[in-house]
DNA sequence: CCGTGCCGTTCCGTAAACGGAACGGTCGGA
DNA sequence: TCCGACCGTTCCGTTTACGGAACGGCACGG
C-alpha cells in the first residue's frame, strides 16, 4: 500500500501516526473519536492513515478531545537542534527556574557510532536521563552507566562525561540538566 | 447562519494575527509572501483575516516561508494546562513515538492541599518523574513515594495512584509517561 | 493631471476535505 | 451456528478552501 500517498507532505503522515497513537492509548475506538470530536469517521481515517490534509479546525476538535494541545500532533521536523554534535542531537524543551536549581529539560538524540565527550561542568550539576528507544550507554568517562527503553540514569556531570548508543539503532531520550543555584540572590 | 465571522473558531483569527504580524515583521507584503509560499494572495488575505480554515498543508509553506515552526503561530507557549484536576496541572510538551512504546512527556505543577487520585491506566503504563522544586508525594495510592529537588521518582500506574504537594510548597516536576504499545498494527 | 505599479480585497471556477451511509471483517452471546 | 454490535475502510454528494483574475485604493513620476 502506500505506493503512491496521495497527500503525504511528510507532515502529514506523522500527524496521523500521533493521532493514531493518543487515540488507542486511550483505549478508544476510532468511530468514538470521531463521533465525540463531532466530525465523520470517514474523516479521522483518512486523517490518521495521512491520505488527507487537515483542516485547522478539523485538528483542532480531535486534539481538544484527546485533551492535547495542537502542537503536540504537530511535527517540528524543521527545528534545529540546539546543541549539536558527532553523534549527540539535543532540542530544548523547557526551562525551568527555582531558587535552589535551574533546570533545562532536553529531547534528545544519540546516533550509532564513536561515543561523544563533554567537558565536565561546574559542580554540583546532575544529569538525568529517560530512555525512550535504543540503548544508552552514558555517564561519567570512567563509570558510564546504561539503560534501554523506559530506563533512567542519573550521574553527577562535574567530571568530563560520555553518551554512546550501544548497537546500531539510534536512541532517544529525555535529558534533563539540574544546575544548583551557586547561591541565593535575594530579590 | 454565517453570523458575522465565518470561521472564527477562536485559533483561526490568532493564528491569523500572528502571521501578519511574522509577516509585517519582515517588511514583505501580503502580495510576495502568498508567491513566495506559493499560494494564492486570496488564500493568503482571508487567512489573516481569519476568515477561513486553512488547511495543515497551507499553514506549513506560509509558515516554512516565515522561517518558524508551524507550533509558532499555533497556540501560545505557556497555554492553558492540558490536564487539569483539583491539585495537579499539566502541559504536554512533547510525544515521541516509537516501536515499543509511545511517550508523553509533561511538565506537572501540584499545588499544596488534598491530594489528587488518578484512575489506573491500562496494563503496563510506568509514570516517571523528576522534582524541579518542592517536595511530591506520588505513586501508587498504598505505596506512594516521596522525592525532593532534584529526586526522581518511577511507578506502574496500571494501579490507581496519588499525587500532593508535602508542606506549603507548590511542585513543579516534569512527568514521562510511558505507554507500552499493545500491538504492531502497522507493518 | 493622469498613467503606472504595487498594495490588499473580492469574485469565481476548480479541487479537495468534509459528513453520512454502505461495506466487509471480527468478536461475543444466544 | 446464527445473529447482532461494533470495528475501520470506502463510496458519494455536499461544503469549502484553493489559485487566478479582476477590482478599488494609494503613492510616486512624468
Amino acid at each position: 500500500m502506500t505506493a503512491a500517498a496521495p497527500a503525504d507532505d511528510r507532515g502529514a503522515r506523522e500527524v496521523g501516526r500521533r493521532i493514531r497513537s493518543l487515540r488507542t492509548e486511550r483505549g478508544i475506538s476510532l468511530s468514538e473519536l470521531a463521533r465525540l470530536a463531532g466530525v465523520g469517521k470517514a474523516t479521522l481515517s483518512g486523517l490518521e492513515n495521512g491520505v488527507r490534509n487537515p483542516r485547522l479546525e478539523t485538528l483542532y476538535a480531535i486534539t481538544a478531545q484527546l485533551g492535547v494541545p495542537l502542537t503536540a500532533v504537530l511535527s517540528a521536523p524543521g527545528e534545529a537542534p540546539t546543541v549539536r554534535g558527532t553523534a549527540v542531537g539535543a532540542t530544548l524543551l523547557e526551562v525551568f527556574d527555582d531558587r535552589e536549581a535551574t533546570y533545562e529539560l532536553y529531547r534528545m538524540r544519540v546516533d550509532p557510532g564513536p561515543a561523544q565527550l563533554s567537558p565536565a561542568h561546574s559542580s554540583g550539576v546532575t544529569e538525568h536521563v529517560t530512555v525512550f528507544s535504543g540503548v544508552l550507554r552514558a555517564g561519567p568517562v570512567d563509570a558510564p552507566l546504561t539503560a534501554g527503553p523506559g530506563g533512567y540514569l542519573r550521574w553527577t556531570s562535574d567530571v568530563p562525561h560520555t553518551y554512546a548508543a550501544v548497537g546500531e539503532e539510534e536512541v532517544h531520550a529525555s535529558l534533563l540538566l539540574r544546575y544548583p543555584r551557586p547561591s541565593t540572590p535575594d530579590t
